[in-house]
RNA sequence: UCCCCAAUAGCUCAGUCGGUAGAGCAACGGACUGUUAAUCCGUGUGUCCCUGGUUCGAGCCCAGGUUGGGGAG
């Protein structure tokens, strides 16, 4: 992996990020792809729209369809069509999400699988070698997401935890590609200091901050962010995992972080809620129902181009699957947009401007 | 002409022993942050077809009628 800074404004940075698929011009944003499939939408529709990486999920692509049926392909890649990069998460997140259906200790996880309820075990060495399996361009370490609330001990033996797996992680890593350590700590900041520090002693070839959007107020999440700004290491990515509103992402990126992924425009879209620079439209809603206009005037996408709000409405209220990929379409080209705008912004030095213009624009109830 | 059945929310229908009614869908809102999510959560004032009767009390029982459906001649 090759990273390089291009330009920075201020602590916000614009880098390149060079893996075995291709290269990353960063801040960037990629698509979540749990099972190996954007939903709604084609590998061609990301490439049209010139998403540089998207997600896939160690977790469930082992559940299913398997490991044998991702090796016989060759890897992710060949299985999904998509020969851009891809970062798998590592499974951590998922495991934590199950919530009751888990039970933890020193080794790892042993869960039930929401599937067929057989019981099932992940740990960092399990989670390495199905990323190895799936080929992904970037792994991530088997980690604990710690639970919002969680008091200072709970949070610190957790974020110990996660350490330890982190190393277990690293030993066991035999690939080529990159692996990124998470840092954990919940919302203290010695302890993300202390959990970055050393993740660091480890030598990751990039560092993520996890264990964020997990509940807390919108004050905390960015807090942690700043407190880790000065901590992270200059000379390596920084991914911020599961973030989130368009907002959110500007913030962090005027702290320094360079990749982000998010569920957001893509659920969002299948739920009716659309993303434009004016503020957000709930096409469901009945205002809409004879609105000739596109979802905004300004928005280059298949879909503004050529579809009414009008109609975008009528495919939702039918619940006809179409709408789901416009919509899709729409908010992932609002996602590269707006980030790449925010790159553009970076390198010539008006990031600031960038993103008050941008916050003003969609109006205060989005901050 | 007679017999039988039905009539309750915009739609399709529940409604127990008589105690002034509730589901699904639709409609209208809201939510969604390393996807168990094309998902989830809210919002129901309605001549219970009409008119009488019985009863402390009727969507429910009785009588007559209206409308619709089926059957017999």
């Amino acid at each position: 992996m090759l990273f390089k800074i291009e330009s920075t404004d201020s602590k916000a940075r614009a880098t390149k990020i060079t893996l075995n698929h291709g290269t990353l011009e960063t801040p960037i944003f990629m698509p979540v792809g749990t099972y190996g499939a954007v939903k709604g939408i084609t590998p061609s529709m990301l490439e049209e729209i010139d998403f540089q990486i998207i997600l896939g999920n160690t977790y469930h692509l082992w559940l299913r369809p398997g490991m044998d049926i991702v090796e016989s392909h060759n890897g992710l890649h060949d299985f999904i069509n998509w020969q851009r990069p891809i970062l798998t998460d590592s499974g951590g997140f998922q495991v934590w999400s199950l919530g009751k259906l888990r039970s933890l200790n020193e080794d790892g996880v042993v869960f039930k699988s929401p599937i067929n309820g057989d019981s099932c075990f992940l740990s960092p060495e399990i989670s390495m070698e199905i990323q190895t399996k799936l080929n992904s361009d970037i792994a991530m370490v088997f980690d604990e997401c710690t639970n919002y609330p969680a008091s200072k001990e709970e949070a610190k033996s957790s974020m110990e935890l996660s350490l330890r797996w982190a190393k277990r992680s690293k030993d066991s890593f035999k690939s080529n590609n990159a692996l990124f350590g998470i840092v954990q700590g919940g919302m203290y900041k010695d302890l993300r200091i202390d959990s970055i520090n050393q993740l660091q002693e480890l030598d990751f070839d990039g560092y993520a901050i996890g264990g964020l959007s997990v509940g807390e107020p919108k004050d905390e999440m960015l807090k942690v962010i700043t407190d880790l700004s000065d901590h992270m290491p200059n000379n390596k990515p920084r991914y911020l995992m599961g973030v989130g509103t368009p907002e959110d992402i500007l913030n962090a990126v005027e702290h320094g972080v360079d990749m982000f992924d998010c569920v957001m425009p893509t659920r969002n879209a299948r739920n009716g809620w659309l993303f434009t620079q004016f503020g957000d439209i709930k096409i469901k809603n009945s205002q809409y129902r004879n609105d000739l206009k596109p979802l905004d005037d300004n928005c280059g996408c298949y879909t503004c181009k050529n579809f009414s709000r009008s109609y975008l409405h009528h495919l939702f209220k039918i619940g006809e699957m179409l709408g789901s990929t416009l919509n899709t379409i729409h908010n992932l080209y609002f996602y590269k947009k707006f980030m790449a705008d925010a790159r553009e912004a970076i390198i010539n030095q008006k990031f600031k401007e960038y993103k008050d213009d941008f916050f003003s624009k969609r109006g205060a109830s989005h901050k």
